[in-house]
Formats: C-alpha cells, sequence, structure tokens
DNA sequence: ACTATCAATCGTCATTTTACGATTAACGAT
DNA sequence: ATCGTTAATCGTAAAATGACGATTGATAGT
C-alpha cells in the first residue's frame, strides 16, 4: 500500500471550468499561436504582418487567428481590405485564475 | 490606415520559451487532463482509482498520464502493480511565470 | 508455481489539426 | 470600371490526437 494514497475526498467538480480552462490551453497550445498572442501583446494590433513575423503561409497564420479568435483569446477589427488584430486582455486574466483556481480548488 | 498600426518594433522572441510554454498548454488543452490535474492538485496521488473519476477506459486515462509525464506535469512514482502520480507543483508555477512574461515581454 | 492486480503498451479506427496553394470577397484608389 | 491589396475560405494531403479493447509485464500474495 503506498503511503500515497489520497484520501478520496469527493471532488466537486466545475465541469463548465474544466473545459473552459481546456479550451484556452489549448487554443494557446502551438507555438505559432505563443508567437501571435505575444507579438499582439506588444501593444495595439497590425494587419497581417502577422504574417511576415511568423515563418508560415498566410492561409496558414489566418487559420491560427481563427483559433485564437474561436477561443476568445484575440479580437478582429475589420477595416476593409486590412483587419486589425488585438490581444483580448480579459481572456488571458480569465485564464490565470483559472489555472490559480484549479492549483487551489 | 488603421490607427492601431503598430510600431513594428523589433520583436526578441524567445523560441526556446514559446515552445516551452505552448508544450504545456498543449498538454493541459483537455478537459480529462484538466480533470487529471485537479485531482491531483487535490493532495498526494493515487493509483487508478483516477481511471474511476474520469469516465473513460484505463488506457486512455493511462494515455493522458503518459501526455501529462512526458510534459513534465505530473511525476509516477512505480510501485508494481501500483504507480503513484502526483502534480509537479514546479511546473505550473513555470507556465505561470511564462504567461505573465509573455504579456509583459 | 499460480493467481490476481494494476498500469503500460499495442493495434486499430475515426476525428482533428496543421499546413499549403489557389481562389474568392471586399474594399480603396486610379 | 479596373486594379491592387488583404484576409478569409476552399480543397487537399499528411500527421497527430483521442478513444477503445486486448494483451503484456511486473509484482505481491497464496
Amino acid at each position: 500500500m503506498p503511503e500515497c494514497l489520497q484520501s478520496l475526498k469527493q471532488f466537486q467538480f466545475n465541469d463548465a471550468e474544466e473545459r473552459e480552462l481546456a479550451a484556452y490551453a489549448k487554443a494557446i497550445g502551438h507555438p505559432a499561436r505563443v508567437r501571435l498572442i505575444r507579438i499582439l501583446a506588444g501593444g495595439g494590433c497590425l494587419g497581417s504582418d502577422l504574417v511576415g513575423q511568423i515563418g508560415l503561409a498566410q492561409s496558414t497564420v489566418s487559420e491560427h487567428l481563427r483559433v485564437l479568435k474561436e477561443a476568445g483569446l484575440v479580437h478582429a477589427e475589420v477595416q476593409h481590405p486590412r483587419t486589425c488584430f488585438s490581444l483580448k486582455p480579459e481572456a488571458l486574466d480569465r485564464l490565470q485564475a483559472l489555472l490559480v483556481s484549479m492549483r487551489a480548488g
């Protein structure tokens, strides 16, 4: 019997929060998307000079941005033919809060 | 010309850190793994009562645990035929630090 | 030696993700 | 009306992921 056997306490899970955290994490879980966030965190937004900053095809970058948008981490404001991308800081706040609460529970 | 055009500043990227963050996030990016972490954060560790707590097959839970181990988030100590799983808090610390530094950069 | 137990691994399948080039849509400027 | 620019979308292909049941390996107990 391992001494590490936990007291089998009742966990009250919060499905919604768990899935929320997983969704944020999944969105961030790619180097290209981390870099995109990193750039957007650097202030304001900019069209797809983003494409230049990342060594990927335009369509691929667009797809990564779509993922980030869908996860609610990034906001896009179309001003044709450009689109302005910006970080949604409140989403990162939320993510950090979820991380903390997962540890403390 | 969108007023949000950023000053095109030189970003000095830290590839290694970006990939590190992405790897952590990717590992957390699944509800089942969030739940596993959540349980393990609740103290000590326990064999695969984990399997019971999560509505998935033993082999599937084992695979999720493997992912978490590989990402360095969880530690496994084998005491045959059981294995004790435990959270590595320093990994979560690191993750949180990376998140912060990504925002500030 | 045999059995029971538990986690890892294997083989398989369906789904999702990542990436690309090509095309399309939406405008501003000429 | 045409052209250029920019981002989204489409079509496609390769790879990775998630899930399962079945099998295996490693012990402790009988």
